[in-house]
Formats: C-alpha cells, sequence, structure tokens
DNA sequence: GCAGCAATAAACAAGG
DNA sequence: CCCTTGTTTATTGCTG
C-alpha cells in the first residue's frame, strides 16, 4: 500500500500502477503551472513526518503490549525447557534453526532479529517486503526479543557463570550456544546483542584501564564483535560502541575496530561518497550521514583529548538521566565506573539511548527520503517533457554534483553541460542528497537575477528566519543585496566588513563559500557606480548612488505597474513565519500555490527556494508565462510584462500597509527560470 | 547567433 | 609575509 507521503495531502492508500498514474498525472502537468506535487511514494506511514512517526509509536507500542504478554509464557516455557535441558543433556543446536521465528518473511526473518534501525525499516518498507500485519507481527517479535534479551540476562545471572563463560566461548568460536537450542535464532541474535552490549561495556572498562585510569583487569578477553549479518548491524549500535571504545579504539586496531569500522562503511552506503571523504573532510557530513561521521570525530577529537569523553562534559556525567557532578575527569570514571557499570540498569539505559538514536535517525531518514523522493520525481518531471539537451543538462548537473563530492569539485571546471558525466539517475548516488549536497555542485553558473518585482527589503524581511537558517540563495543579486544591507545601516553605510557581517548574518547561504561569494561582493562594489566608496575617518565605507542604483536596470523592468503593486500588496501582508515552519508550508502550500494560495508570496518564495534547491529540476518549463501573479515565483523576474520596478523604492513599498490588494491573480506565472546554487563546494577550500 | 547582464574566477596592487 | 581591501579582466551561463 503506497501512500503519499508528503504535504497535507490524503493519505490514500495506492497500488503501484495508481502510484505511477498518480505521478505520471502530475508530471504531465506543465511545471509552470503546478509546483512539486505531493510526492507519493511506496511507504507506509510510518515514513511520514513525525505525525507518523507517533502514529508508528503507538502502534509498535500496542503491538508490545500483545508481544509482553506472548513472550512472558514464551519465556516461561523456554526457561523451564532450559532447566530440563541443562539436567537431561544438551541436544543438537539445530533445532533452533527448525524453529520458526514468527510468521515473517523470509527476508526478515534472515535478518539477525535485532532492534529494527531506521535503515532496516526504511528497507523493509522500500522492499514492501512487509505488509502491516507482517510489520505488526515484526514488531511484536523485536519487541518480544528485547523483553526476551533482558529476561534473559537476568537469567543468565542467576545460572551459573559457567554458563555465561560458555556461552561466550562458544560465541567466539562461531559455534551456537547450547543456550540457544531452545530459543528461536532471533533470540540467538539477540542474545548475541546482549552479548555485545556487555562487550561495550567490557571495552569501555578496557579503554578506561587503558587511560591508565583503572587497574581492573577485564575478566574476559575482548571478543570480537561479531558482524551481524547484511550489514545490518544498527548504526546506532555502532556509534555506542564507538564512543565507548573510541579512546581505545584510537590507540588500537583490533579486529573489533576493524569490523566496527568496516560496517560502518557498510552502512553508509557504497553509493555514498568515499570513506575517505567522509573521514578526512569536516564538512562532508553534510554529504553523509552524521551518525557515520561523528562517532569519526569523535573517536579523533578523543585521540587529541585524552581526557574527553563522550558521557563527561562539563563537569558533569552525560550519561543519560545521571547529570552527576564530577570535578575531574578521574572522579567521572570512578563514577562512571561505579554508578554505570554493566548491570541491568545500565543496560535497559543503554537500549533505551539506542531507541532514541534510532527515533532521531529514523527521523532523519524519512527526511531525507522524502526530499530524494521529491528531487527524483522533480527530476523526472523536468526532463520527460523536454527535448533531449535540457534533460542532459539537469541530469548532468546533478551527476556533476555526485561525482564532485567524490572527486575533487575544485579541480573541476564548471562543465556542467558536460556530456560525458553519466547519467546516473539521482536515486542511485548517496542516499542523502541534502541541500547541503547541492552546494557542492561545481560552479554552474546560473542567471540569478533579482526579483524585480518584490521588493528585496520586504522579502527579506519576510523571510529573514528562513534565509537566516535554510541554506538558500536569496533571490537577488549581489548588487541588490550590497545595497540591502548598505541601506539597512543607520547611516547608510557600511565598510566592506560590514557588508561581509550582513551577508553572514543574513543569510545562512553566505556562510558557505566566502572567498567566492565576498569576492563577489568586492567585484560588485566596484564594479557597479552605484556604490560609491567613501573615504571615512576610520578607512572608506561604501555608499549607495540611488541614483545610479535605479538606472542600472530600467530596461528590463518594465511594465504593468498595477500588477507590481499587487504583488508587494499581497506579499506585504504575509506574515512572517520561522523557518521550520515556512518550510513546512512551502512544502505543504506547493500544490496550492499554483492554484489557489496565488496570494501568498512567503509561500511562493518558499517555493521557489525549493525550487532553486532542485537544482534547475524545472527549469525551462515555462509552457505557460503570465507575469502578473503575486504569487508567482520570486525568483522570476518578470520578463514580458514591462514594469516599472525601480521607481518603487523598496523602502516605501514594503510597508505593511502598502498592500491591500488583490491576493488572487492568474495562475499562470512563469517559471522558465530557475536558480541554483552554483556552489563552490567549500569544504575542500 | 548575438548582446547584455550577472556570477565566478583570478590577477594584481596598495595598505595595514 | 600575510591578510584585507579594492580594481580590473576574462570567462561562463542565462535570457531576450
Amino acid at each position: 500500500m503506497f501512500q503519499c507521503v508528503f504535504s497535507s495531502s490524503v493519505l490514500q492508500p495506492l497500488s503501484t500502477s495508481c502510484l505511477f498514474k498518480h505521478l505520471f498525472y502530475h508530471s504531465a502537468t506543465p511545471a509552470s503551472q503546478k509546483q512539486p506535487e505531493p510526492i507519493y511514494s511506496k511507504k507506509t506511514e510510518i515514513q511520514r513526518q513525525t505525525v507518523q512517526a507517533h502514529s508508528i509509536k503507538l502502534f509498535i507500542f500496542s503491538a508490545l503490549q500483545v508481544a509482553r504478554q506472548l513472550l512472558l509464557q514464551q519465556q516461561q516455557q523456554q526457561q523451564q525447557q532450559q532447566q530440563q535441558q541443562q539436567v537431561s543433556g544438551l541436544k543438537s543446536p539445530k533445532r533452533n534453526d527448525k524453529q520458526p521465528a514468527l510468521q515473517v518473511p523470509v527476508s526478515v526473518a534472515m535478518m539477525t532479529p535485532q532492534v529494527i534501525t531506521p535503515q532496516q525499516m526504511q528497507q523493509i518498507l522500500q522492499q514492501q517486503v512487509l505488509s502491516p500485519q507482517q510489520l505488526q507481527v515484526l514488531l511484536q517479535q523485536q519487541q518480544a526479543l528485547m523483553l526476551q534479551q533482558q529476561q534473559l540476562q537476568e537469567f543468565y545471572k542467576k545460572q551459573q557463570e559457567q554458563l555465561q563463560l560458555q556461552l561466550l566461548q562458544q560465541q567466539h568460536a562461531g559455534k551456537q550456544p547450547k543456550e540457544q537450542q531452545q530459543v528461536a535464532t532471533q533470540q540467538l541474535a539477540f542474545q548475541q546483542q546482549l552479548l555485545q552490549m556487555q562487550q561495550l561495556q567490557q571495552q569501555h572498562l578496557l579503554s578506561l584501564q587503558r587511560q591508565g585510569l583503572l587497574t581492573i583487569q577485564p575478566g574476559q578477553p575482548a571478543l570480537p564483535l561479531q558482524p551481524l549479518p547484511q550489514g545490518m548491524i544498527p548504526t546506532e549500535l555502532q556509534q555506542l560502541w564507538k564512543e565507548v571504545t573510541s579512546a581505545h579504539s584510537a590507540e588500537e586496531t583490533t579486529g573489533n575496530n576493524h569490523s566496527s569500522l568496516d560496517l560502518t562503511t557498510t552502512c553508509v552506503s557504497s553509493s555514498a561518497p568515499s570513506k575517505t571523504s567522509l573521514i578526512m573532510n569536516p564538512h562532508a557530513s553534510t554529504n553523509g550521514q552524521l551518525s557515520v561521521h561523528t562517532p569519526k570525530r569523535e573517536s579523533m577529537s578523543h585521540e587529541e583529548h585524552p581526557h574527553s569523553h563522550p558521557l563527561y562534559g562539563h563537569g558533569v556525567c552525560k550519561w543519560p538521566g545521571c547529570e552527576a557532578v564530577c570535578e575531574d575527569f578521574p572522579s567521572f570514571l570512578k563514577h562512571l565506573n561505579s554508578e554505570h557499570a554493566l548491570d541491568d540498569r545500565s543496560t535497559a539505559q543503554c537500549r533505551v539511548q539506542m531507541q532514541v538514536v534510532q527515533q532521531l535517525e529514523l527521523q532523519l531518514a524519512k527526511d531525507k527520503e522524502r526530499l530524494q523522493a521529491m528531487m527524483t520525481h522533480l527530476h523526472v518531471k523536468s526532463t520527460e517533457p523536454k527535448a533531449a539537451p535540457q534533460p542532459l543538462n539537469l541530469v548532468s548537473s546533478v551527476t556533476l554534483s555526485k561525482s564532485a563530492s567524490e572527486a575533487s569539485p575544485q579541480s573541476l571546471p564548471h562543465t556542467p553541460t558536460t556530456p560525458t558525466a553519466p547519467l546516473t539517475p539521482v536515486t542511485q548516488g548517496p542516499s542523502v542528497i541534502t541541500t547541503t549536497s547541492m552546494h557542492t555542485v561545481g560552479p554552474i553558473r546560473r542567471r540569478y537575477s533579482d526579483k524585480y518585482n518584490v521588493p528585496i527589503s520586504s522579502d527579506i524581511a519576510q523571510n529573514q528566519e528562513f534565509y537566516k537558517n535554510a541554506e538558500v540563495r536569496p533571490p537577488f543579486t549581489y548588487a541588490s543585496l550590497i545595497r540591502q544591507a548598505i541601506l539597512e545601516s543607520p547611516e547608510k553605510q557600511l565598510t566592506l566588513n560590514e557588508i561581509y557581517n550582513w551577508f553572514t548574518r543574513m543569510f545562512a547561504y553566505f556562510r558557505r563559500n566566502a572567498a567566492t561569494w565576498k569576492n563577489a561582493v568586492r567585484h560588485n562594489l566596484s564594479l557597479h557606480k552605484c556604490f560609491v566608496r567613501v573615504e571615512n575617518v576610520k578607512g572608506a565605507v561604501w555608499t549607495v548612488d540611488e541614483v545610479e542604483f535605479q538606472k542600472r536596470r530600467p530596461q528590463k523592468i518594465s511594465g504593468n505597474p498595477s500588477l507590481i503593486k499587487n504583488m508587494q500588496s499581497s506579499h506585504a501582508y504575509c506574515t512572517p513565519l520561522n523557518a521550520a515552519l515556512q518550510a513546512s508550508m512551502a512544502e505543504n502550500s506547493i500544490p496550492l500555490y499554483t492554484t489557489a494560495s496565488m496570494g501568498n508570496p512567503t509561500l511562493g518564495n518558499l517555493a521557489s527556494a525549493i525550487r532553486e534547491e532542485l537544482n534547475g529540476a524545472m527549469e525551462h518549463t515555462n509552457s505557460n508565462e503570465s507575469d502578473s501573479s503575486p504569487g508567482r515565483s520570486p525568483m522570476q523576474p518578470v520578463h514580458p510584462v514591462h514594469v516599472k520596478e525601480e521607481p518603487l523604492d523598496p523602502e516605501e513599498a514594503e510597508g505593511p500597509l502598502s498592500l491591500v490588494t488583490t491576493a488572487n491573480h492568474s495562475p499562470d506565472f512563469d517559471h522558465d527560470r530557475d536558480y541554483e546554487d552554483e556552489a563552490v563546494n567549500e569544504d575542500i577550500e
């Protein structure tokens, strides 16, 4: 069952064919009339936004309730069987294999039954392996196994230590523990996970010991972290592992760490940017997964600062729910050793933390997935109806972005139209096509024009938070931005550095690639007569010659003043929204934008910004051009309609009172110009 | 295809 | 010498 996971659209289940039809329906509509449509994606509601996350939590919870009871019964039986077999002798471990897991598809049952990671969940969902019923069964199984793990732990504690040692030894030897003869294979794997967690603790102690701060001899040799099949090891488990063993791993390259690292790489996915870039490039996290990147950095930082610890900061133990004050690192270690030793409570807390991380990662994965689906869909849409050269252009741009992130972007000349670039489907690239990753595109020069019809100050004021937080290129020329910066200053004059600061303060976009845009700022200041350098006592300041500025582009903007006025008016009464809300609304407004909410330029701006981020996907889809709409993309200058734009001083026009006009206009608006972030990759600067 | 504009890159100089 | 500031030139992409 497929459901729309995007926007406020109705959650209607769709079959595969219906989904395609639906997508095609949207694709067939001229992009200039329609904003990106809600993406119908083959996912269940689990992959929806937070609401869905909550839903699934409830869903899981209810499933767990059922599972709990089942498990308790099952557990009792198993314990009885275990005890019986200890008495009567041990049977062949093969019985484990014959004992089927709960009714779960093979592909799932084959997985090591551990807590489902977001990745697994995604995979399951994407593969459409599970029906909701199956999913429920799986969840029950998962939880049951978790409970079982807990209870097994207790049980083991009550058993002879010999039993545990035996278990460990056998696992170390790659054999199946005897205790697992009576449990399903899932339970076996859960025991393994339990052991891994114990190993985490052991490793932790080991690491502490290696720091010379503990003298405890580990009771058992560190067991190799058993790689879980199919790369299914939970990322969060790795992270925990790395966190716990970070200091240790820095100085030792044991098999444990190797397997951990390798698995990390595996989890990142083979299509991700090279491991090296992830590791070496401090900005690579924008392209890759933080869950992978972060531990790496932590590991390195710990290497540099032996007294730093993921669980210790600002004199406080950062163990979840602890916050005990530890004056110094040794006392923290002592505290950690005493209060957070390997016991039920610690392992339970560890599990909780794992789940927290899982939730976060799931959330992140969902959003990434949605973004990718959106982009994929839009690319398809934009390429389908167009002639070959343009789609090539577009696709190669994206491809370039990927290759650029993999190779050395700096060395890449701007060859966005290079046909030699493989036309790799977008979906095959790094699973994370983030906003920032779009910025890693090579220097693709894209026309970058002012929203002539919208006062810059108005737009900036309306979307201030958005620009501040989203790395979206403001749809204004450098000249306009510089002018705005200067005009915003109390004395209408700024030093170059102050202009820089304004840029970085106002636009997240300009917090990157400083060398590039600063050069552009200087270039513009020097180039345009409208910027006048005034020698000051302290140095030089830049001012704006408004007359010159107005003379700059009179020919470009002309047309019906009333339309402009309408635009400004409708634009002005939009309440500024915070960035997150804006982004969300932009998402949701996309379909409406083309139809009903033409009067909401703020949303329009956001929609435009999103389009901008879409790497020109909708470029040249200007089959319908009509410039009068205030809801038209603010990115789009009005070409055909000649409006005298500049006479409208933005400072005058942006007043909130200058409005009161039509909110609705022609649903047509031109789409033909999309501006993307050419984005020199700052990562390697 | 061309002109114009804007973005980008880069060389260069002057001054702190 | 390095950095910042400022100027200039060249190139490229986009649009009309």
